[in-house]
RNA sequence: GCCCGGGUGGCGAAAUUGGCAGACGCAAGGGACUUAAAAUCCCUCGGGGGCAACCCCAUGCGGGUUCGAUUCCCGCCCCGGGCACCA
């Protein structure tokens, strides 16, 4: 037997050295003929290495960059890190470290891991977030959006955390109104001055592309949630004895009629002026309590407070209090509400407490609806799922003693010149709102839950703002030829608690000038994280570049991202961001997309998304307190990353996940311990295809065929198992063929690209790398089939037999065929069968 | 509460449009080789019945549509993930 003993340690190493000095990984970006991005999310470099989620997440990829290479494309495939923000710099505090030293050595074992995973980077091309090299783009691209008008300073509230002494993002919140760092801290609200971007202004845009966009449909449902669209009216109610009027927005303008009170945000600017004056010490003494009241988007029990005011119902002329309460937010819609107690669950409850009355405008259709659209009597749920229980509920509601927000009929709900009375939702919302826009009292209107952007962080470990302000404190941005502005360098990197940022203490940093000569100061904020990695992709095509942030060239050529492959825990504020972005960009003048781009908007930066699953480990997610977080370096040791990769892509559905389980791995193995030996010790004669057996030959093409439709679709657990298939088919048989041989090595190649060059160069003999010279062989569709099928005879839908008859039978045909067998014929047992089903290339089912 | 996934052997999982349920792999049992073990190779492997040819049952639960349902429809249960006072 052989010296030829697969050893992955020796292969993965000879053949990662060979293709760095031979630069197999990469593309000549200008040059290209047939360009193919594939993208996958850069990782934030973390001191504890690669984790194996991110080894799962690439390798994906991967798989999909390496067989587009094999099908002839120019394949773009670069990889970068991630390096700002609050991660590292927690970490760092933690260890009572520098940011600033801890990652390039952390940024140096990733590279390693990543090299020894025998990912298809192209290593010439990197980008880190935390470079000058790279942040000055960052600061110029925010630049660019200040210039469009995109980029603006306001003051609004903010979370902050008294423990961590700084503001917080929203994600760092945790949904109870706690810090997601010091648990039973509440996070109070703050009003500061912050940069935002306007990404609100392309809500509707970001929005309605989810109609076409090819993405993975449960990131797209995500985002489209977080956009959060919603069509209904505004509607002025005027105030009673007052000028002013109250515009409230509401998705239901047809429950007008059963408005009994109205609700403003308790920082609505109009609180002070409606306010009846022996109101104003409880208002403010309410406005106290809601301020340190839990952060925003915290259900609670409903409190509130009338102002004193009314206000007209101007489809019943009936006045009705003014409240405030902070289950209104002044951040969506108008910060006021119209409340109808009978048709939604909130109004209804804080009626139910402060004695308001309920007018009942609907008669639900209850066959329809949720018992969550009920409140007010006892075990509604139960209730609504017996017959009887459902008139039940119907009754509470028309009393008045529960609510319904669903389908249902209009009631109570005409005047003099409208009635709905009898018309469902939908067309009472539109004659509702028609009658009030001719009246001039209110109009259709669209509204988003998404907000704009905050990006300043007071903190340290980010790229400055590139903003000076001047004695009278307005903003002038940093001229773009003064970029970077350097991060200054300071032991002292730890939030103060003041709500100022780190580098406010610097003063020799913050104390300059103006480009007019004027003295300024600069901005001591940092930017979000997430605006380095919502441009990074852009960078990639121009890595080196001193002269601009991209080579529009370039850009034009490689634009958008064929593929991006990524977590769908990035769905709502990355994967926003980033389109946001190229939209801002866009209309700021400062990037176009060429002809790759789809023409019903140019500027969606990726053709295609698809989110991976989550890897668990033996029934749990991984997580570092259960201490089942796998590090790929030990299980790579052991059998090898080609070895490891193939596990990875065979342990479930790709974008489903799976369950890593150390004892599966081994199969992996043995399948490339057998492949090795197939092809190096040899013992089955080599022969022309076409003297093989029919079937295997077929096999052959249907293998083909099947792994290049299923690597297209991310199914790369049945890809494997179509190449096992083939391959045990193939090693069985007397004789094989050189044809078999490519094609086996070229459906595993993008799994085990190590094997693959080891398999080409050395077994196969063939001159250079397999990475720069194979091609995926073409398959023949008339290959695929072969000439006689096997259909199945059922007797009433039980199979009975069997039969081999020729592919092309035609239901007649198969009919008399099955009808000819001995064994049929001896079930029917004389009986005529009473109908015959017989699909061609199936089966034949006999009904007796 | 709302929105997504998912539920199939001992385990991870397959199954074009509705058409032979369990491919591929792991584990397990038996055998070959070996002084022995490992490795490798061969056989068996959803459950029940039968000497056997074969037969019956089985894709979370209950209904339905159909010649035929893991697949489609209605109503539930359980698990995982995300969002959560958005008017």
């Amino acid at each position: 037997m052989s010296e030829h003993v697969y050893d992955p340690v020796v292969v993965e190493r000879k053949w990662q050295a060979w293709w760095d000095t031979h630069r197999t990984n990469a593309v000549d970006l200008a040059a290209a003929r047939n360009p193919f991005y594939v993208l996958m999310m850069f990782p934030y470099p973390s001191a504890e290495g690669l984790h194996v989620g991110n080894v799962y997440a690439f390798t994906g990829a991967d798989v999909y960059g390496r067989h587009r290479r094999l099908r002839g494309y120019d394949v773009f495939q670069p990889i970068g890190f991630d390096a700002f923000g609050i991660h590292s710099e927690n970490f760092a505090m933690k260890i009572n470290r520098h940011p600033a030293e801890l990652i390039p050595a952390n940024v140096a074992n990733f590279t390693n891991q990543l090299r020894m995973m025998g990912l298809m980077f192209d290593w010439e091309r990197t980008v880190d977030t935390t470079s000058p090299e790279y942040y000055k783009w960052t600061q110029w691209v925010f630049l660019q959006l200040y210039k469009a008008g995109l980029a603006y300073r306001d003051e609004k509230e903010v979370n902050f955390c008294p423990d961590c002494g700084t503001v917080i993002s929203d994600e760092q919140v945790n949904t109870d109104g706690t810090c997601e760092r010091h648990g039973g801290t509440m996070v109070q609200r703050r009003r500061m001055p912050c940069w935002f971007f306007r990404i609100t202004e392309f809500a509707e845009r970001l929005s309605n592309n989810h109609e076409w966009i090819d993405w993975s449909e449960k990131t797209k449902l995500a985002q489209l949630n977080w956009i959060g669209r919603s069509e209904g009216a505004e509607v002025d109610f005027q105030v009673q004895g007052r000028p002013e009027k109250i515009r409230v927005y509401t998705t239901r303008p047809d429950t007008l009629f059963g408005a009994t009170y109205m609700v403003l945000a308790p920082d609505h600017p109009l609180v002070d002026a409606i306010a009846s004056p022996e109101k104003q010490d409880e208002i403010s003494a309410y406005r106290r309590g809601a301020g340190v009241s839990p952060a925003e988007g915290v259900p609670k029990e409903k409190t509130g407070v009338p102002t004193g005011a009314f206000a007209i119902n101007p489809l019943t002329g009936n006045p009705i209090p003014v409240y405030i309460a902070d289950y209104v937010l002044m951040g969506y819609g108008t910060g006021a509400i119209m409340a109808v107690p009978s048709g939604d669950h909130r109004d209804f409850e804080f009626a139910a407490k402060y004695g308001l009355p309920v007018i009942p405008i609907i008669d639900p259709e209850i066959e329809k609806g949720k018992a969550e659209d009920t409140t007010g009597i006892a075990d509604a749920a139960e209730l609504m799922k017996t017959p009887d229980g459902r008139s039940i509920v119907r009754q509470a509601i028309l009393d008045g003693r529960a609510c319904w927000s669903g389908d249902g009929r209009a009631i109570n709900s005409a005047n003099a010149e409208l009635d709905l009375n009898g018309k469902p939702v939908a067309e009472a919302k539109r004659l509702a709102t028609e009658w009030l826009a001719a009246k001039g009292l209110g109009e259709f209107k669209t509204t988003f839950r998404l907000r704009d952007w905050g990006i300043s962080r007071q903190r340290y470990w980010g790229p400055p703002i590139p903003i000076v302000y001047d004695e009278q404190g307005n903003p002038h941005a940093v001229p773009e030829d003064q970029l970077p502005v350097l991060l200054p360098e300071t032991k002292d990197f730890r939030p103060k608690g003041d709500g100022r940022g780190p580098l406010a203490a610097i003063p020799e940093w913050v104390n300059t000038t103006l480009p007019d000569g004027r003295p300024g100061r600069r901005e001591t904020d940092v930017m979000d994280n997430f605006l380095d990695s919502a441009w990074y992709y852009l960078r990639y095509v121009s890595t080196g570049d001193d002269k601009q942030a991209y080579d529009p060239d370039l850009i034009a050529k490689w634009l958008p991202v064929d593929i991006y492959i990524g977590g769908n825990e990035h769905a709502v504020l990355h994967l926003l961001y980033t389109r946001f972005i190229c939209m801002a960009l866009e209309k700021a003048g400062a990037l176009k997309m060429g002809p790759r781009a789809d023409a019903r908007d140019t500027a969606e930066p990726f053709t295609k998304f698809r989110a991976h699953g989550l890897l668990i480990k033996e029934g749990s997610k991984m997580s570092k307190s259960k201490g089942n977080v796998v590090n790929p370096d030990i299980y790579v040791e052991k059998w090898g990353a080609d070895t490891v990769r193939l596990y990875l892509m065979f342990l479930g559905p790709y974008q489903q996940g799976g369950d890593f389980r150390d004892d599966d791995i081994v199969g992996m193995r043995r399948f490339l311990n057998r492949l090795h030996a197939w092809y190096f010790d040899g013992g089955q004669p080599i022969v022309a295809d076409g003297e093989l057996a029919k079937e295997l030959r077929v096999k052959t093409h249907q293998t083909i065929k099947k792994v290049r439709d299923d690597i297209d679709s991310l199914s790369y657990n049945t890809a494997i198992s179509a190449v096992m298939e083939l391959h045990n088919a193939a090693k069985a048989a007397p004789a094989t063929s050189e044809f078999i041989r490519e094609a086996v090595i070229a459906c595993i190649a993008p799994f085990a690209p190590h094997f693959a060059e080891e398999v080409w160069q050395v077994a196969l003999r063939k001159p250079g790398s397999f990475w720069a010279t194979a091609r995926y062989p073409e398959f023949d569709e008339s290959m695929t089939k072969l000439d006689e099928v096997e259909i199945v005879v059922q007797i009433n839908g039980k199979v009975r037999e069997k039969l081999l008859v020729p592919r092309t039978a035609d239901a007649a045909t198969l009919e008399k065929l099955a009808l000819a067998s001995e064994k049929i014929q001896k079930e029917l047992d004389g009986r005529a069968p009473k109908k015959v089903i017989a699909v061609p290339g199936r089966l034949v089912n006999l009904i007796v």
